[in-house]
DNA sequence: CCATGCCATAAGTATGGCTTGGGGGTCGCC
DNA sequence: GGCGACCCCCAAGCCATACTTATGGCATGG
């Protein structure tokens, strides 16, 4: 069954003769002549009787014609539900985030794109970047907010485009009760805390830790590790060490008792998206890095 | 949305590789890639997303292939409803036929049909033949059975197509009281009954009976008129006139207290299948039309 | 590292579909 | 009643769409 046909055949039902929907489609009365016979042949029953004033369905042509008509009302579904999301008044982003971008920066894009494109749905996973990025390769996520030391290559997954989105400085955090933890005092040298106890974070978190040490001509002390930076800041809190923590960790969670100074010389992270190449085929992705772009851009840098 | 292309994508979206559904479609892998393209173009969103091993539908795709699915499963319904009409496995037969054939030939026949195709179902409607060709121009009727006496040229709808189907002798009714009603006697001569009171039937039999008595050398004279053969008879048996009545009446119900007796030289009426020119593209009434033909053509000669 | 999938693009070709130009038929109106 | 208007069909030609061939890029796996 020719779908195309189909919709010819339809249109003379409408217009109740073969001429009325050569008119309607804008085509010759011969044309839709032989698009109707191609169907009775193939079909091997007469759709339509031929009479002087136009013509009749007969009962198979009034079968058909309820099918035809189911068919051409999905087409133009399908045309108004494609619209939709290319119009952004439909769609889905599943967004994947670290966790410090997912306390602060993330929920102010989502809502910037939720006042852009009520229609747009996003659904965020927590995610540290190489995480993240197997998702991203495995489609199970749509766009990723990760980030990069200094230093650190990442890991460059084909089909996965990446573009800078900003940098995140790291900063000391102490006890407040720790001799340097006073703002007014001179700018902190990091080779001065050689013989602290230091907490490390995720992974490349601690990775940095001690590369940047290293450049200052120690290897730190690492006493513990937990990448979540309310317990790492919780463990600073008590003296049971310091630590390094980026700024968009910080905007999100201080705690009482812990005091944060700047270093001079230390290097921030840099912040990715990462997407699909395609994704800027898709507006709802593209949409939604629109929007964590305009969040990021005027962030801390 | 070009349902074609539409059903290519839900190719595509079940091989999961656009050269797959070019395998299974028996065609090149850039013919599918094209129509993809196409698709994707028009609707202003990727459908799928490109990867090494194959695609992956977006959610567009996925939103778009519900659709597709559903288009596919409509046009197999088609072809499968169109095949049971085809196959006569289903089938509506709108029949029209004058009374005495709808007593006896029309239900022998539709039980034939009923035993060669169970699906197919017959509409009878009662109709003397004018109304029978009115009810075919009008596309009310699928088929009709009608009856011409001698002389009367049956007048001929545009497009309708008319079929000899064997002739119904007409007979003389008498009350078994009357002097002629003795079968063993000899045969009846029309003039001799020039002095009876008559009987008319529907129009065209009360024509017929003017005509057959004008050349028998009298005018009848025609006391009652009514297009009912058993009202006839019960008229007959009272002895209130006597009638020509056509074989088929007399088969489907002979009255008590009636003689029927030959008449040589009354000639029979002759009996048609009449339908649009077209029927014999439609199963249902081609088989309608056989199944009559069965029973008609060993009927009364 | 080359082989083997996958995909896209560009150009050529051929099939199918639409048009043109006939003709037949019915209806309605001068 | 003839004539125009309106259906419809058929046959042949032409054009456009759709498929093919040919080529190249890219990722994966032996």
């Amino acid at each position: 069954m020719d779908p195309h046909r189909l919709l010819v055949f339809r249109e003379v039902a409408r217009a109740g003769s073969i001429a009325g929907a050569a008119r309607s489609l804008g085509w010759t009365q011969p044309a839709v002549s032989q698009h109707l016979r191609h169907l009775e042949r193939r079909a091997g029953v007469a759709l339509v009787v031929r009479r002087p004033r136009g013509v009749r369905l007969t009962e198979a042509g009034e079968v058909l014609l309820r099918h035809a008509d189911a068919v051409a009302v999905r087409l133009h579904a399908a045309d108004d539900d494609l619209a939709a999301l290319a119009q952004l008044r439909q769609g889905t982003v599943r967004l994947a985030a670290f966790p410090s971008a997912s306390a602060a920066v993330v929920p102010a894009a989502m809502s910037l794109l939720g006042e852009r494109h009520p229609g747009v749905d996003v659904r965020l996973r927590e995610a540290e970047p190489p995480e993240a990025l197997a998702l991203l390769a495995a489609g199970e996520a749509d766009l990723a907010v990760t980030f990069s030391h200094p230093g650190q290559e990442p890991d460059d997954h084909p089909g996965l485009v990446r573009e800078a989105a900003g940098e995140d400085a790291v900063l000391l955090v102490l006890p407040d009760s720790h001799p340097q933890a006073v703002s007014t005092g001179p700018p902190v040298e990091l080779r001065s805390l050689a013989a602290e106890k230091w907490i490390a974070g995720c992974e490349r978190c601690a990775a940095n830790l001690r590369r940047t040490c290293e450049e200052a001509g120690f290897v730190p002390d690492v006493r513990h590790g937990t990448d979540d930076y309310v317990v790492t800041q919780a463990l600073i809190a008590r003296g049971l060490g310091i630590g390094l923590l980026p700024r968009l960790a910080l905007d999100a969670f201080t705690a009482p008792g812990v005091a944060v100074r700047p270093v001079p010389g230390l290097r921030p992270r840099s912040l990715h998206l990462v997407h699909p190449r395609e994704a800027d085929q898709i507006p709802a992705v593209r949409a939604a890095v629109r929007a964590l772009r305009d969040v990021l851009a005027p962030a801390p840098g």
